[in-house]
DNA sequence: ACTGAAATCCGTAATCG
DNA sequence: CGATTACGGATTTCAGT
């Protein structure tokens, strides 16, 4: 876990990646020395694992976003699928999961012919059958989850709901 | 659509959100004050919508991911169900979904038991039923899936699959 | 582990082509 | 739209506590 310091470090930096080490510093109420030290030992320790600007797929011509769960048509037959799958510009993201299948991959195409071209494409790289779910609308994502200790904690009921307008974070009070 | 030197600072900033502009310059070959100026202007037109450090979320106490499905009780009961949704810390993304689901979310949480208080939690604030999907491994996310049409495209077969070790990415060659 | 200072490098805007 | 210039500010390192 994080030592109060770094949690704040590691958050603020999650939510502008490009914040200066300066405004670091003041945020925190470090020397700006002292915050670079740390980040860069937060990089050396792997919990910062690098640094990325966020881009609206839909600006850049990939609109279609889509989960495709993968079953494997023969699961005797081991082989390295993420390898397999993360040779596809169009994967996103790739997990292993519990249940029925056994990857989800996160997918980006240009439109619907697209997205049946990249999964014929999928189920003959890896021999896999697919389960497609078509994403509508994006409310949010690459939020970010960094608990923040220290910071001044939302009044929460004993049941986890929040009292007024705090976030649900099921943080408890101290 | 990008124009491709834009879309080799998208690629590159992609990749390494923190790049000097400096060293973006050299590598897309122009002028400091050239790729400032695109910079600000992608960020200005919503191509790039911000910067973020990649956070390893299994090196700050939540190692368990799960992707849960939400249906709701009473589909004709509407709601900001995002809404109510983002408030809670838990959940990283939030997508509106065509299938059986209305919603996709994706939570990290500390433990299975955690991941059940969320459950429940969440059950009780959108009044829906969940199914959820335990991530067993992360292959890869948030890989970035900005197309560089000017880089040396690999060679692809008629068929679109890649011939040698490239990108299986589709691309057609030009 | 943090501070403060020094040297270098970078970000930013203005100006010109 | 891109190059050059110039200055203020940021990054990075190091000695000191």
């Amino acid at each position: 876990m994080l030592e109060d310091v770094d949690a704040r470090i590691v958050a603020a930096l999650a939510e502008d990646g490009r914040c200066s080490f300066t405004e670091l510093a003041e945020r925190i109420g470090l020397s700006v020395s002292a915050v670079h030290q740390r980040v860069r030992r937060l990089e050396r320790r792997g919990v910062i694992t690098g640094y990325a600007a966020l881009v609206a797929t839909e600006q850049i011509g990939l609109p279609l976003t889509a989960f495709v769960s993968l079953t494997p048509v023969d699961p005797s037959v081991p082989g390295d699928h993420p390898a397999v799958l993360a040779r596809f510009r169009e994967i996103e993201a790739c997990w292993a999961v519990a249940g029925l299948e056994s990857y989800i991959v996160k997918v980006r195409v240009a439109s619907p012919s697209a997205l049946e071209q990249l999964l014929g494409r999928i189920r003959a790289a890896v021999a896999v059958s697919t389960r497609t779910t078509v994403v509508l609308s994006t409310a949010f994502e690459h939020r970010q989850v960094v608990p923040v200790p220290d910071a001044p904690g939302p009044q929460v009921a004993l049941d986890g709901a929040a009292v007024d307008g705090a976030p649900l974070d099921g943080s408890t009070a101290r």
